[in-house]
DNA sequence: TTGAAAGCGCTAACAT
DNA sequence: ATGTTAGCGCTTTCAA
C-alpha cells in the first residue's frame, strides 16, 4: 500500500507538499499539485483513515448502536438518523450489541472510534454508557432514562402509549383486558405496563393476573402466551400486546383456536410495524414517532459535537392508529 | 482523555509494560499488572482505537456496504453475518452507500477503515470496487458479477428463479403472463427477465410488450405499473413480478380494481419478504437464500483474510415457495 | 511556495 | 520482568 511518502517521493516534493496538494490546500503551486496529483494516481494511493483520525484526533463518524442490526422494526428510526447525518456531513455507522462484553458497540464506544453515539440497545449496561461518554464524547441513549455527563435522553412516553392504548378499549366498551407483556427487565415494557394499570384503574377495572401474560417482546412468544390464555378457558372480551409482533403471533393462535378478530376478540398492538396494516384484521396499534424521535436524536447530537448546549431529556408523544382489530364490546 | 502514558507514570512504570500488563502479556508481574491496572481505572483509561488499528495496520473488522441501512429486506442477509462475524470474533459495522462520492461506504472501502467488506449496493461503481479490492484487501460482491484481484462474487441464480417462476405458472395452465420488471439498470432484474424469456420461449410463448411494465422494484411502481395494465383492457391471466415489494403494490391496485387474486388472475413475487405470507392470499413467490448466501459470504471472506485461498465465484440456488396466489387456469 | 520535523497514542522488537 | 525506542501514516507548525 503506497503511502504519502511515496507519493512525494515519486513527485519529487516533501511529505508535506503532497499533504497540502491531496488537501486541497492553496498555498500549493497548480503545477505542484499536479506533479502531487499524478504520483498518487500512478501509486494507486489511497490515504489511510487511521492515521489521518489518529492525528486529527476525531473521526467525523457517528455511530448508531442496536441491539440487532438486523431488525426490521428500526428502519424509520435508521433512515431518519441517516438522513441527519448526511446533512451534517458527518459519516454514519451501524454496530451491533450482539456479543456482549466483546461486541463492536461496546469497542467503538470505548475505544472512542467515533465522535459519538447513538444508542438503542437495552444490552448496553448503564455502567459503560457513563463509563463511554463525557463531555468529548455524546452519546444519545434512546430506550431508557439514564443521566450522566455527555448522556442525553430521547424517549417515547411509552406509559401514556400503554394508557392510551387501553384506554381505547375501555372507551370501546372492554372491562377484561389481557396484557400480553414483553421481558420483566425491558424498561420499555415496565412503561406500558404502567400505563395499562393506570387506565384499568382510573376506569374501576381490576387486572386480572391470570391474564397477564409474558410473550417476551417476540412473534413466538405472544403466539405461546395466547395459547396458554386459550386453554385457560374464560377468554377477556379483549387483548393489548405491549409490542405488534407478539400480537402477529397471538393473533396466529387466535385464528388456529377459531378465535375471531375483532368479533370474538379486539386486539391492540403497539409500535406500528409495517406489517400491521397487512393482517387480517388490520391491526389498531400504538405508533412511535420514529422518524421523528431519529431526526431528533441525531440532531442533539450533532448539536453537542458542534459544542451547543441542549437539554439532556426529550419525550416523544405517540399516537393511536385506528384500524380494524378493536369491535365495539356490547 | 489519559493516555497508556499517562497510565505509565502514574503507576510508575515504563510505556511499554503498562501496554504489556494491560493486554495480559504473561511476561507482567501480577504485582506490576495491579498497579497498571488500578492506575487505568483510576485515570479512567480507555484505549484508543486508531492509534492501536495504526499500529497494527489491521483493524479486526469488516463492513457490509449497503445502499440503505433501513431496508428491511436484508434482515436475514445481516443477521447471517453478523453470526458469522461474530464466530470470527471480528467485529462488523454496517455503513450506507447513499451519498455518493461522499458516502461512508466510499470514504471506508477507499481509506481502508476495515480488513475487508461484503458489498451489496448497486451504486457503489465498479471503478471503486477494482480500486479498493486488491490482495491485502478482500471484498465479496453479492449484487454483480465482477472479478479483479481480491474480488469474490457471491450471487443468486436470479436467471433461474425467473425461469422457475415463470415455469411454474406454464405449468399451471397459464400462457398469457405479464412481466412487471425492475429498474432497467439492475442487473439483477435483467437476469430475472431473461429466465422469464426463456421459459417464455421455451414453451412456445411469446412476451407481449404491452404486458412488460416497469415498476421500479418498489411498491408504489408495481401499483402503478399494475393499473397501467388495467387501464389496456385486456388481461393476462397471471403476473409475474420481478420482486415481492412490486407484487405488494400491485395486489393493492387488483383489489381496487375488483380483481380477485388468484380466481381472476394469479400472481407470482419474488424474494419472499417476510410481508409475503401475511398478504391476502398469500403469495407464491421465489426465495433467495439470504441467510447461506450471507453466510457463505460471511465464511469466503475470512478465509481469504486468514490467506486461505478461494474461488471467486459461487452461485447459488433458488427455492419457489408456493402458497396461494397463483390458481390453475383451465 | 516549499521543506523539515514534531507528534498523535499505541505496539513490539530489542536491550537490560 | 522491565525499560528504551522506533515507527505506523498522517497533519500541521515553524522555518527557510
Amino acid at each position: 500500500m503506497a503511502t504519502i511518502k511515496d507519493v512525494a517521493k515519486l513527485a519529487g516534493v516533501a511529505l508535506s507538499t503532497a499533504s497540502y496538494a491531496m488537501s486541497g490546500d492553496s498555498k500549493v503551486s497548480a503545477k505542484t499539485r499536479e506533479k502531487v496529483l499524478a504520483a498518487a494516481r500512478q501509486l494507486n494511493y489511497q490515504k489511510n483513515g487511521f492515521a489521518m483520525d489518529l492525528k486529527r484526533s476525531r473521526t467525523n463518524t457517528i455511530a448508531l448502536i442496536l441491539t440487532d442490526l438486523s431488525g426490521p422494526y428500526y428502519s424509520e428510526l435508521i433512515r431518519s438518523i441517516q438522513d441527519v447525518a448526511l446533512s451534517n456531513s458527518y459519516d454514519l455507522i451501524a454496530c451491533s450489541s450482539m456479543g456482549g462484553k466483546d461486541s463492536t458497540a461496546v469497542r467503538y464506544l470505548l475505544e472512542k472510534r467515533v465522535d459519538g453515539a447513538i444508542v438503542l440497545a437495552h444490552n448496553i449496561t448503564v455502567d459503560l454508557l457513563h463509563a463511554a461518554a463525557g463531555a468529548r464524547f455524546p452519546i444519545v441513549v434512546m430506550d431508557r432514562l439514564i443521566s450522566g455527563e455527555g448522556l442525553i435522553n430521547v424517549v417515547v412516553d411509552s406509559e401514556q402509549g400503554g394508557y392510551s392504548a387501553t384506554h381505547y378499549l375501555i372507551e370501546k366498551g372492554h372491562h377484561s383486558i389481557a396484557y400480553i407483556s414483553g421481558p420483566a427487565n425491558s424498561y420499555d415494557n415496565a412503561l406500558r405496563y404502567q400505563g395499562y394499570l393506570r387506565a384499568m384503574r382510573e376506569a374501576g377495572l381490576n387486572e386480572k393476573t391470570k391474564w397477564k401474560l409474558s410473550g417476551n417482546f417476540v412473534r413466538e412468544g405472544g403466539y405461546k402466551a395466547t395459547k396458554m390464555m386459550l386453554v385457560q378457558g374464560e377468554l377477556p372480551s379483549a387483548v393489548f400486546y405491549a409490542n405488534d409482533e407478539m400480537a402477529v403471533g397471538g393473533m396466529k393462535a387466535l385464528e388456529e383456536a377459531g378465535v375471531s378478530v375483532p368479533d370474538d376478540l379486539s386486539v391492540i398492538g403497539f409500535d406500528d410495524i409495517q406489517l400491521a396494516e397487512y393482517l387480517q384484521p388490520r391491526l389498531t396499534t400504538i405508533r412511535q414517532p420514529m422518524y421523528e424521535s431519529g431526526s431528533l436524536a441525531g440532531h442533539l447530537l450533532f448539536q453537542r459535537l458542534n459544542g451547543d448546549e441542549v437539554n439532556d431529556f426529550y419525550k416523544l408523544k405517540i399516537e393511536l392508529i385506528e384500524r380494524s382489530s378493536v369491535k365495539i364490546n356490547s
